[in-house]
RNA sequence: CGGGGCGUGGCGCAGCCUGGUAGCGCACCUGCUUUGGGAGCAGGGGGUCCCGGGUUCAAAUCCCGGCGCCCCGACCA
């Protein structure tokens, strides 16, 4: 049956389509504040899923939750000279608080690396207060040109670890945990994504850092979106905060500090990267609502097979919502399709006089019928393949719009539609540049085989380049 | 910062050129009928026309000056 769109097709305008999307499903609008954003009811539960499984993997690494303040002296952020100059364009201060000028303003916090570095050189003594993980889920500011809801908002939410270390080889090892047991272990199981993993290049590197490690997903249109990253610090905020403790044999060292971190920015990505024409497709390992059930009519011969199925499914653990409301048929499965529910039973008369109800998946749209009996365990089991099906599906799409190539001119062309890949001494500082120029970068540096490379300056690095949000 | 566009009920827009009762679609409210893909009919409510000044008998409309927002590029999770 023809339906009329709802949204704007990707083909024609991939931007218009995740206005579209972002207005239609309800998930966020801007605020009264240019770039901030009011995020929604079934968006902000969609976070909230993604912030218990991203924590539980953080926790299970052993770090610690705490809470920092929003408010950074001004004078802290200049104690690592790279890391002013990297985010002082984009700061928010402070100037008037209480009715007055303040003596020295206040920051509001784009990270919170420096009040970390303060308070850790505290709480550092020994060696025996070391690794010294920790993790907070809060909101920063950065004054961003030009602001994209979810990609890029003047106030966005997301976790910062800050952690310190040793060596640093334990520092370098840890924050590789965070980026594969972490970041990378939930874009790809619960989120379905197809992930890059690697190096940024220098001028791509975090302000501050020795070495940046990022985690880069393709969304539906070839461009690409940096999905996490965890740096290295190297000991440049240790010495800035005098971070330093007592080793074994009693001699005065300098710690080694790490910091990653994950924001909002994914609800963002896995809209682009997973949604369709007809919406979001939320895979149903992250989904909030896995299972909507719907009664086609709300009467006395539907609602009883509606509650049974309901309880079936709430029982084997499934997160299900059911739709009874008296709105029409039509509008209540447009809604559900839009905000991406993986499976939806539809139960109604016609169906019931045979005794089965539909069971539709909202991944490919495909529909079958099933016994009543049967209705619960279907949609269920129904879950995991659709979870396999929309990173199948990321995984066919991001391989196909990758190119191997040998030159920076190829590089550019094949960026126009995906990624390319080539070695990366033959682009090069220079090469990046180029690439630049035409809105193009390098994304991250692979070893051959699509590893994080340990050695930055190795001989066989591979570079990733495209488009990005 | 450069380039485009736009400010008129909650949302999307028309009206402006050529000044004269503020309009349409969606949404909302009430009732009835409906419910297997954005329901139908009837009735109803809701407006500092971005702000300030000017011209005029009369300004959403013309003139001057502000402000704000959105989109496309350079900076970034």
């Amino acid at each position: 049956m023809a339906r009329a769109p709802v949204l704007t097709p990707q083909a024609d305008d991939f931007p218009q389509w995740y206005q579209d999307v972002v207005a239609k499903a309800e998930l966020a609008e801007n605020g009264s504040v240019r770039g901030t954003m009011v995020i929604r009811p079934y968006a902000y539960s969609i976070w909230e899923r993604m912030q218990g499984e991203v924590d539980a993997r953080i926790k299970a690494t052993g770090a610690e939750n705490v809470y920092f303040p929003l408010f950074i002296p001004e004078s802290h952020l200049q104690r690592e000279a790279q890391h002013v100059e990297g985010f002082s364009p984009e700061l928010a201060v402070v100037t008037h608080a209480g009715g007055k000028e303040l003596a020295e303003p206040i920051v509001v916090r784009p990270t919170s690396e420096t009040v970390f570095g303060e308070f850790m050189a505290k709480w550092i003594q020994s060696y025996r207060d070391l690794p010294l993980l920790l993790n907070q889920w809060a909101n920063v500011v950065r004054w961003e040109l030009r602001p994209r809801i979810f990609l890029r908002t003047s106030e966005f939410l997301w976790q910062e670890g800050h952690t310190a270390h040793a060596s640093q080889a334990d520092a370098a090892a840890y924050a590789r945990r965070i980026h594969f047991d972490v970041y990378l272990a939930f874009l790809r199981d619960v989120l379905a994504l197809p992930v890059l993993v690697g190096i940024k290049t220098d001028t791509e590197r975090f302000a501050g850092a020795i070495n940046t490690m990022t985690c880069e997903v393709m969304m539906r249109d070839g461009k690409a979106l940096q999905m996490a990253t965890s740096h290295e610090l190297g000991q440049n905020f240790a010495r800035a905060f005098e971070m330093e403790f007592s080793d074994a044999e009693g001699e005065r060292r300098l710690a080694w500090t790490t910091s990653w971190g994950s924001s909002t920015r994914m609800v963002g990505g896995l809209i682009m990267a997973h949604g369709d024409d007809s919406g979001l497709r939320v895979p149903p390992v992250l989904a909030p609502i896995q299972v909507v059930v719907v009664a086609v009519k709300d009467d006395d011969e539907t609602r009883p097979v509606v509650e049974a199925v309901e309880r079936e499914l709430r029982d084997a653990g499934v997160r299900v919502r059911v739709d009874a409301r008296p709105a029409g048929l039509g509008r209540r499965l447009t809604e559900w399709e839009l905000k991406g529910v993986p499976v939806r039973v539809e139960i109604g008369p016609r169906d019931l006089a045979e005794g089965v109800v539909s069971v539709v998946r909202r991944d490919t749209g495909e529909k079958a019928a099933v016994p009543v009996a049967a209705a619960a365990a279907a949609a269920r089991d129904l879950l995991a393949v659709v979870q396999e099906s929309l990173a199948e599906e990321a995984r066919t799409r991001a391989a196909s719009l990758t190119r191997e190539v040998t030159t920076i001119e190829e590089a550019l062309e094949a960026a126009e539609t995906g990624f390319a890949r080539l070695p990366w001494k033959t682009v090069g500082p220079e090469g990046e540049k180029r690439l630049n120029q035409k809105a193009v970068s390098v994304r991250c540096l692979q070893t051959p085989d699509g590893g994080v490379p340990d050695d930055a300056d190795a001989d066989d690095l591979v570079a990733v380049v495209g488009r990005s949000y």
